[in-house]
DNA sequence: CGATGACTTCGGCGGGCGCCGAAGTGTCCG
DNA sequence: CGGACACTTCGGCGCCCGCCGAAGTCATCG
């Protein structure tokens, strides 16, 4: 509506507008649950945000017509998902500099301590492994040569024929970067992410590495997933506990 | 509602919250302004965003208390500019998503044209350069093998050496990335960013390689900046123009 | 010391927006 | 084919928030 009114900075405006649709609590809790990569309907976004059906309905028309996440209907469900990978970085970034102030809520409830620990522990962040796991992921291939970090963040040839080894396919067309920091929001330091995260934590999955616990996207690192772990990448048991 | 009632989710909330910082159009304007890195006293950004001082007044307290701007006062100016680099980073890559829709917008007078073309040719974008000058550093950095962007976005060996030789000292201690990648949005391709890029920058405008022009951030390349960049890292002068 | 100027505080106004429940549409299943 | 279910549309309510101008505070300057 007001279409025919030029704003007087349309930069500014769309902006504004951009910020606007994180700017609310519900679409806000929406988006941060949508971080786990997977698609949601919109009853079960409803249900976690606590709103009622057809509040959430408009939320998530908004969100859409915003480009944040893009829909897909299967019978008399709507799946709705993050809309890529530059959309999840950009709730992601917003979320790690909220962080700071807000982490330090305590847990109220036993199930929502183990709940939170196992979070903290391992979990996916969109497509890539995060917590403790993925940043012991992180360190572990930087201190094996194989990410250069003290210059900014790529991986080394060495970290590319890591991959190969591995039996990971890399996929090195498209825009999207290989390797990308993404700052975790339990550790406060950046891990693996981009198309080689997103690579990782698929194989990850696939081999059983690790596997999905809980509603959420908490991971947990199976005793496959230990003895890969230590045998590639020189990963302690220890560190992922 | 209830008052003093715990929110439901407080990371929800605290995102929203920032989120909401940004929401507003004037706000925006002011963040889009500040983006030059320079410090703003409160009535040149209220003149800018077109509105009167005590609402501009009243929105500066809300950006310093949510920690995106920091301010400073002189006399009976408040000056204020972006908090940190993250700040910045946060403003940017919001920004860059935005572009592609507005960008579109055609200047509508001749003295717009002129400052969107110069803009376009060269500017500061918060600590670094940007427009095409920021991607002509950016890309003659890669193409020489300075700069890692084929598994990421890295300095080389070859680049540490670059800066030592070129006699721009970097500072590689704290907590702020060397190098980073910034979306350009006006070239819609990243360039050189972080502790690395902003030395650079710094470097170029000591140097005089390049001059602040006009009242906005836009610069323009000298006489002796061709030279220097085509010596140093073999920049065709017509990259620049 | 009085005038000017930059900024802030306050009261009041208006619009936008998130919320809900009720009613409507389309889909699935027994 | 009819009922259950998921989602959407609509009307209405209430509050939040951005806006302004007037008045107040404080620094600067003649």
């Amino acid at each position: 509506m007001l279409e025919g009114m030029t704003t007087r900075n349309p930069r500014a405006a769309g902006l504004a507008r951009l910020a606007g649709l994180i700017a609310d609590e519900t679409r806000a809790a929406c988006l941060l649950a949508l971080l786990d990569g997977r698609a949601w309907t919109a009853g079960e976004l409803a249900r976690h945000a606590g709103v009622a059906a057809s509040t959430l309905s408009e939320h998530l028309g908004k969100l859409v017509a915003g480009g944040l996440l893009s829909e897909e209907r299967q019978g008399r469900h709507r799946y709705v998902r993050l809309a890529d990978a530059t959309a999840a970085q950009l709730v992601e970034e917003l979320a790690a500099r909220v962080a700071p102030g807000t982490a330090v809520r305590r847990p109220r409830t036993l199930r929502e301590s183990t709940a939170g620990s196992a979070m903290a522990r391992g979990r996916t962040c969109y497509d890539h492994l995060a917590g403790r796991l993925g940043i012991a992921v992180t360190d572990a291939f930087t201190a094996r040569g194989l990410l250069r970090r003290d210059t900014g963040f790529a991986l080394t040839d060495a970290g590319l024929r890591w991959f190969d080894t591995a039996g990971i396919a890399l996929d090195r067309r498209g825009r999207r970067p290989l390797v990308r920091a993404c700052l975790d929001w339990t550790e406060r330091r950046p891990h693996l992410a981009g198309a080689a995260g997103a690579a990782l934590c698929r194989h990850a999955l696939q081999a059983r590495w690790c596997v999905r616990i809980g509603s959420e996207r908490a991971v947990k690192v199976t005793d496959a997933g230990e003895r890969a772990l230590s045998e590639l990448l020189g990963i302690a048991a220890e560190a992922l506990r």
